[in-house]
DNA sequence: CGCTGGCACTCGAATGTGAAGAGTGCCAGA
DNA sequence: TCTGGCACTCTTCACATTCGAGTGCCAGCG
């Protein structure tokens, strides 16, 4: 167990190394935080952090820096979530409200918190697993083609083009226009499958087979519905990573590009509260020398999709930390609003 | 005038350039190329084109590298557009028949072209300006509210929220919507406004005031339409920039999250035939040391939006004009065919 | 037992020197 | 008009040297 002074050196070094991006060293650490001993004092707690692997030096005969290890402790135990002062509140709430749709208001989160964080920003468009559907419409293109649109409470709309079995009469398509508002509007998506399951018995036998088809298309719209796209921003900011650069922001940039991973570390992360993957905690490889700061937002009390930021290790946790969740908050807000 | 023997120097220059990314001198010009004259011969030519412009030498004592202005003619004299073999045709249609939707084509796009030209690719969405309505859907959310969805012909879809004045029935929406359909359905954008002017007439006066709204959301819709997305991809291409990295890595990141410059940028180019923007003939700033080649691409014989790449201005301008070509060509035949 | 000051040691960064090499410009001659 | 030759300029690289920050360890002190 490591003493509390020790902490305190542990919590000065990652609070030194993360403003100057140097490695730190005992005097330096005297000199600028008052920890009432010596420096000879500090490099033997400096010897025991190294040993239990939280601090490590580059080369002999330079500072220390904190390894992934010691981010870790310092995010769990030493540092609080540094809250947002009354004008960034306002600022943040006034950027958020001039959105005049669900896509501006995606754009906006991502504009907001990469300038916030001066880091990437990787916001989740609103999940459909647990939206519900607003209506269902259906639009009679040519006598068997049909338009299926989808439009959901986040509002987003969706639409699928529909090629029946057979000819299908304005009549019917009023009746099942009808009868699928009936029973899916309002409803969380997870329970139209088995709302809709007895729909074709209602129909002459003809038009089922087209019935039918409209239904498949109807849930396949809401399983890939949920394949679920993001918006990221503030990739310039990855130019301020270290002077070592190509090595280290190449990986980023593909690994940015790449939807499917960044979805799959979103979606890794606690389902509540904020989640902090520090280095190599982060499966992908190529962001093993960046940190993922994320946390889930949604209108009302449940989370529909998650937001973050990625950024080096060597980040400013708690001002990042701090900026992500007022951020969240306030989509939220701004999603439940509308 | 330039003498024949100086342009085929010139060209020389950059090709070996483009190919080595370092300066080029007259030795190892007249190894690489058969050029039939002494080193001693080119270092005169080379004078020459120094003095006009074409070529310079970073340093006294080292090669020569082209400047933008000799980009450009070796662009518009010296090099044709290199043609896309044929495994890659058909590695480009087969990639591009994958797409299962408008969001998918251009997702697509941008990652073959990025792929193909080892760059950043930009796509813009099909633009709206020359596309042609196929639907208008109004549904009732509530008595005195209203969704208007708007259906184009390139399969994009978008809804807007309308608060009427008054109440309006089912039965003057159903009159309203098959009016609108019956004016609108299959013509252009542009037309659109002239073609609704007297449609309120045609309703009860207490309808009327909704006829209107709901007129001026549809108009207002159109425009906004038109403030074109676009889509970016192979970001992680520019760490092949250049040594000297965060200084011109960061103007161009910042530049391709400017959606409005990128706009612009493909804006300005000419609307036929493919357009190469070469270093500083690119009006906005951070894009100095970058070349920028783009095309028109559409369904049918017009061009309903742009496409290009942007990547240093030492690159393979016949490959990848070649490139870019060819994917607009193929993406022009996918939509035409959906 | 923990803190402190002192001291020798290590190693990277910065600086300087010199040789090598690539490339140029110019000139006289074919 | 082209060519070979030659002197000159600069960058690059390797190597040596110095400088200084920072460490580890130890003996002494409260």
């Amino acid at each position: 167990m490591l003493s509390e002074r020790r902490l305190q050196v542990l919590r000065a070094i990652v609070q030194d190394y993360v403003g100057t991006e140097e490695p730190v060293g005992s005097k330096a650490l005297t000199e600028r935080h008052s920890l009432g001993v010596s420096p000879a004092t500090v490099r033997n707690d400096m010897a025991a952090l190294e040993d239990e692997g939280y601090i490590a030096q580059p080369h002999t005969s330079a500072g220390r820096i904190p390894t992934d290890k010691g981010y870790r402790l310092f995010v769990d135990k030493l540092a609080g979530v540094k809250p947002m002062t009354g004008p960034e509140r306002r600022a943040i709430q006034n950027f958020l409200d001039g959105a005049v749709d669900l896509d501006d208001v995606v754009a906006r989160t991502v504009r907001l918190l990469a300038q916030l964080t001066r880091q990437v920003a990787v916001v989740q468009y609103p999940s459909l697993t647990r939206s519900t559907v607003r209506h269902v419409e259906l639009l009679s293109l040519a006598p068997a083609r049909l338009m299926l649109v989808l439009i959901t409470d986040t509002g987003r709309v969706e639409q699928r083009m529909v090629d029946c079995p057979a000819p299908f009469g304005e009549a019917s398509l009023a009746d099942l226009r009808a009868r699928l508002n009936s029973r899916v509007a309002g409803r969380r998506f997870a329970d139209v499958p088995h709302l809709v399951e007895d729909l074709p018995d209602a129909f002459e036998t003809e038009d089922r087979g087209t019935v039918t088809t409209v239904l498949s298309t109807l849930l396949e719209t809401l399983v890939e519905e949920n394949e679920e796209r993001l918006m990221i921003g503030g990739t310039a900011n990855l130019t301020r990573f270290g002077h070592d650069f190509p090595l280290t922001i190449r990986p980023v940039l593909e690994a940015l590009e790449e939807q499917v991973v960044l979805l799959k570390l979103l979606g890794e992360a606690g389902d509540s509260g904020m989640t902090v993957r520090i280095g190599h905690e982060n499966a992908y490889e190529g962001l093993n020398s960046t940190s993922v700061v994320s946390v889930g937002y949604g209108s009302g009390g449940e989370a529909v999709a998650k937001l973050g930021v990625v950024g080096p290790t060597r980040m400013d946790y708690p001002g990042t930390m701090g900026a992500v969740r007022a951020v969240a908050r306030y989509v939220g807000q701004i999603l439940a609003e509308s």
